[in-house]
DNA sequence: GACAGCTACTTCAGCGTTGTCAATGACGAG
DNA sequence: CTCGTCATTGACAACGCTGAAGTAGCTGTC
């Protein structure tokens, strides 16, 4: 019950096995009629291409690597079965890589571990251009997400213009005092592109953020942080009705937070998310949210990724996608 | 800029590149000395061997497949990375598989598109003695949880004693009317190992389960589901006092239904669910859950795993683990 | 002192595929 | 009718590694 080979598929055909993986690769060198038969013997014998002699003659292993730091998280998760599902569609085998933390992930990039890929599609949560020692790996890798290095093809989300959306959102329903809950960041303020949003949409209506009201969590950002910042903010005396998380996971432990602390989510203080993940959906209240366009984020870098191992040259590529506000009763209008 | 091979060691390392080869793998065959320079060869090189000559050879490929349904449910995606980081211990790397549906699922199993792995760890939503067509995999395959089938290595949880545990925790709590939100089975009515625990518990106390209070979602154990069939039974207003969930998805879903419908947790009712996901812990209120004890159970999947790689024979083995109660606020002492 | 039985290695062929380059045949031009 | 050209296809040698089957050199034995 040996596995047929190509050389099985060439004596069905009555070609010779370089025919056969020319017809295979799609090399427009075989006749017609030739290919017609290639391929039935293909079908007739069951044959599958053995990926590891492939890879070894130079061809490709046919897989990519997706890196993310975590799978417990719904964000890293959802994303990684997104990316999985698009690469199968394209024929492509996925390794998947944790890498919790930023010298992993740098490895993961470079291919230490993850050397028998063709590509890399990697959900930063390090990566910029310090971590990348300013060079450029040598083989295709995407980002998916997070700031553009300049050495990387990107897929950036719309992360200005949708934490202004949901900011814009609550201003517009009547919360002036908004706080913010954010990740840990270097600065120990928040930053980012989020940030810039959230800033510009207060600007329009005079305002400025309070420093009082902006609180982070410890080093991840998840749901234990977002409960912790917030107990903080509630304990702190503070002064608020609405409050903006820096992404769903966040605002889940923000939300406990707030039950916990007595206070009525949306009737006292209105609660914000990021990211449109599922558990969004189903907290009590569900969760006004921003959908960063998942599907268009995953098409461009599936999409870019394949460009690359098909030979496309040129400078790193940065992919804008936009985001929308996915309003809830989680923002609701107060009493 | 080449990348070394087994040929650069050992001529750094003075011997022939079968030797090194055998030194790489572990195989007492070398005299210490010799072993000694082999790793400071290899070490000076910056040797890593390739995967794909390795496969070619017949020396296995080190890749394992792990099959999973999806990784938007928590369950999955927690389990997931769970085994791809003890794989990543034991120096395996994991492919990793989504297979939604029933021939998918199989179709990994058996080896057609995860042919290149040495071996698969199912997390499975369908598999049973029929799926598999009464036929072994010609490699090691190991069922994680769900129902032994006879025919692979399994890991069971304590799902009957898990169930069991956090039904007499409702009723020692003085909850008597239970009800039942169950994923959709083939009966149509609940089954299984954890009904069978449920079962139990509530005859101890004299107690049988009513029809009128047992529910299930449509084709999918997951978050929507568990509000549909909740809503449902809210719907008939049928009375009750406690709801144990078939996991905390549905928990999670039939939570915010119950919300929805006014009725207060745990004043009203008491809510539990199982596995134990991240989520249940970040509910409000904090979902009573029933953990499988996942790091038995990952230990145990990639033991039998690495056990058979090596050469182990023998029938296929059932690895049982306990399972324990964690008691949190959604069911707590009624007012 | 010839020889079996070790230990410590090495040699060799081949795993399935692909790139390179050569070979074949058909066909039109001269 | 011969020769060059183009369109097809084939032969061959890798790719990096490992199993099987060697070959030395040594020890101990009768």
């Amino acid at each position: 019950m040996r596995r047929p080979t190509l050389e099985d598929v060439a004596a069905v055909a009555r070609v010779s096995p370089k025919t056969v993986s020319n017809v295979l690769r799609g090399r427009p060198l075989a006749s017609k009629a030739t290919q017609e038969r290639v391929w039935q013997a293909v079908a007739a014998v069951g044959y599958r291409v053995n990926r590891a002699g492939r890879a070894l003659a130079g061809g490709g292993s046919g897989r990519i690597a997706v890196v993310v730091p975590n799978l417990h998280q719904p964000y890293y998760a959802e994303n990684a079965e997104r990316l999985i599902l698009a690469l199968a569609d394209r024929g492509l085998t996925t390794t998947l890589r944790i890498a919790p933390d930023a010298a992993s992930e740098r490895e993961a990039v470079f291919g230490g571990t993850t050397a028998d890929a063709d590509g890399v599609i990697v959900c930063p949560h390090f990566v910029n251009a310090e971590l990348l020692g300013g060079k450029a790996p040598d083989r295709p890798v995407v980002q998916f997400g997070s700031l553009p290095t300049g050495l990387l093809d990107t897929v950036v989300m719309g992360e200005r213009e949708g934490f202004g959306a949901v900011t814009r959102h609550l201003l517009d329903t009547g919360r002036r005092r908004l706080a913010l809950v954010w990740n840990a960041t270097a600065s120990g303020r928040p930053d980012g592109r989020r940030f810039e949003g959230f800033v510009e949409a207060l600007a329009e209506h005079g305002l400025e953020p309070d420093p009082a009201l902006m609180v982070a969590g410890s080093d991840w950002d998840w749901r234990a942080p977002g409960f912790e910042a917030m107990t903080g903010l509630l304990a702190s005396g503070a002064e608020f009705d609405g409050v903006l998380c820096i992404n769903d996971s966040v605002a889940v432990g923000a939300l406990r937070a707030l039950r916990a602390g007595g206070v009525r989510v949306p009737d006292d203080v209105a609660l914000t998310g990021f990211d449109d993940t599922d558990e969004a959906e189903f907290t009590v209240p569900p969760l006004t949210t921003v959908s960063p366009e998942h599907e268009a984020m995953v098409d461009a870098a599936v999409r870019m990724l394949v460009e690359r191992l098909g030979g496309e040259a040129g400078p790193p590529r940065v992919h804008r996608t936009g985001a929308h506000l996915i309003p809830r009763a989680s923002s609701g209008v107060p009493r």
